[in-house]
RNA sequence: GGCGCCAUGGUGUAAUUGGUUAACACGCCGCCCUCUCAAGGCGGAGAGUUCGGGUUCGAUCCCCGAUGGCGCUACCA
């Protein structure tokens, strides 16, 4: 069950991302998927993605479509796949079968119940750690088939040999070793003919003929079970590449105790993939020499430096704040071209769809660009500059708009504007600037006034700015309906 | 408990693989600009490299030990 015939030549890499189905894409696996194929991008190899759906109790096909929505969402692209390991387990049985002809595995009767019982029994005569006894590795064979041929159920259970120590050189961590003595006798089969972990992954990772094995830390303990089934199957052993885990603010496993931890997640609070993907990589790993004081990095950037070598050693706190620092970044680098994309997206979910001219919008965009922190403001908080519909915040209505004299002086300064010739940022301000003059009143309340009224919000770009971006029409009409504003009401116009 | 791994400011990482005033970014604090700030500009604090021993003329870097954290310890993956 080992194919030989391998026509692509033996240098080109391939790797694979290999989640279970039992919940979605989380941020540490999305990293491990981001390195994967960016090892694969790099290296001109190729990307596998196998779902490892052995676990029939926990897997689902929801969770299946939420991995590859999230893949989707980072623009992780794979070569071949998604392989569904629940359809392959001929293969893994067949496999099993190879280890019990070649006397590397044994069969075991004993059952689940025996087991935990005799288990617990260990753990309170002593602290000795609660490894399988190896009573079935000595059951004769001519008895174990006879046992077979009655129909009793049995696990097939790998032998592991005596003595010595099996180990395996890490590509990050270096020389790692396990004193056999440690391994357990680790089930392969269960009883009711569904592989473990243990076999499936070996069968197909030698099926696949993958040259490099990128995946958690948490998977470092796994890897001389791994190890000596390759031994056994006379395989070669692929390149281990274990990637520190990632850990919450107080430094213990992120889960879904620290909040999001859903790749999509992400995508609902406004991040942007890119930003997300920067964040990263950025997470456990370092670009070479030259690099060292750079933060963004493009996609091609990160193809072009990834290298196993780059990976740190030790795990690493998700930092929620670079995160938000990172999509700042990216938002206001992005063009006219890309960021509009990416906000219509928003619109269309928070469901209206602006009404101005494109050139209008993008001006908008543009001027709005530097102060976003999410893409979710340009639906909301940033609503007023894309349509006529929008929403005061009480408290900025509260804190700029409670006198009512500025209200009137408003509604005042709405008819000067209506006599406006030009609409530009400096013809804006000289007609404030000259209208506070004349009612002897200061500058400032009008325009914080005049802010409130235009975008529903105390915080905007330069008041007129916003003002040449809104235009005439809307500036007066916004303006002349001041004294209307009501602070818990929620529409203009 | 056993086994394995890791350890540089609050966080992510650097430090010509033993010689640096221990660097950069995020965050934090302050100041400036100003019509607002979640914008921009400028500056600052914050680690003597977890601790203790070695080796060395000299250790963030090499060795040993301790401590702490994390992982594994299933007929889960």
């Amino acid at each position: 069950m080992i194919p030989q015939t391998d026509m692509s030549p033996a240098s080109t890499p391939r790797v694979r991302f290999a989640p279970s189905p039992t919940g979605y894409l989380h941020v540490g696996g999305a990293r491990t998927a981001l390195f994967n194929w960016l090892f694969a991008r790099h290296t001109g190899g190729t990307l596998i993605l196998r779902i490892e759906d052995t676990d029939f109790e926990r897997s689902s096909e929801e969770m299946v479509e939420g991995i590859l929505e999230g893949m989707r969402w980072l623009g992780l692209n794979w070569d071949e796949g998604p392989f569904f390991q629940s359809q392959r387990l001929d293969l893994y049985r067949q496999t099993a079968e190879t280890l019990l002809a070649s006397g590397h595995a044994y069969p075991c009767f004993c059952t689940k119940a025996e087991l935990e019982q005799r288990r617990a029994a260990q753990a309170v005569s002593a602290g000795c750690p609660p490894m399988y006894d190896r009573r079935c590795r000595t059951i004769d064979p001519p008895l174990a088939a006879q046992r077979k041929a009655a129909g009793e159920p049995f696990a097939v259970r790998f032998a592991v040999p005596d003595g010595r120590s099996t180990g395996f050189d890490d590509a990050v961590f270096g020389r790692i070793e396990f004193a056999n003595a440690e391994i357990e006798d680790f089930v392969l089969l269960r009883s009711d003919g569904i592989p473990t972990y243990h076999l499936s992954v070996v069968a197909d990772d030698i099926d696949m003929r993958l040259t490099h094995i990128i995946r958690g830390a948490d998977h470092i303990s796994n890897t001389p079970k791994q190890v000596l089934q390759y031994q056994a199957l006379g395989a070669t052993l692929p390149t281990f590449a274990h990637v520190p885990l990632i850990l919450g603010p107080d430094k213990t496993r992120l889960s879904k105790r620290h909040g999001a931890t859903s790749v999509i997640s992400y995508k609902e609070l406004g991040i942007v993939p890119e930003a997300f993907r920067n964040f990263l990589a950025l997470l456990g790993w370092t670009p070479g020499p030259g690099h060292k004081d750079r933060e963004i990095f493009s996609s091609d950037d990160l193809i072009q430096l990834f290298s196993l070598e780059g990976i740190s050693k030790s795990n690493a706190v998700f930092d929620n704040d670079k995160l938000a620092w990172f999509n700042t970044e990216y938002i206001r680098a992005y063009d006219a071209e890309k960021l509009p994309r990416l906000i219509e997206e928003e619109w269309a979910k928070a469901g209206f769809t602006p009404t101005r001219p494109r050139e209008e919008i993008l001006a908008a965009i543009d001027l709005l660009k530097p102060r976003a922190r999410n893409l979710k403001d340009f639906a909301t908080i940033f609503r007023a500059y894309f349509s006529d519909t929008f929403d005061y915040d009480p408290a900025a209505v509260a804190k700029f708009l409670s006198d009512g004299a500025v209200r009137a002086f408003l509604v005042q300064l709405s008819q000067r504007y209506a006599a406006a010739r030009e609409f530009t940022e400096a013809e804006t301000e000289t007609i404030l600037r000259a209208f506070a003059d004349e009612s002897r009143i200061k500058a400032g309340p009008l325009i914080n006034g005049s802010r409130v009224a235009l975008t529903g919000q105390a915080v905007a770009p330069s008041l007129f700015a916003v003002m040449a971006n809104l235009g005439k029409d809307r500036v007066v009409k916004r303006l002349a309906s001041s004294e209307s504003i009501k602070a818990e009401s929620s529409k203009a116009d």
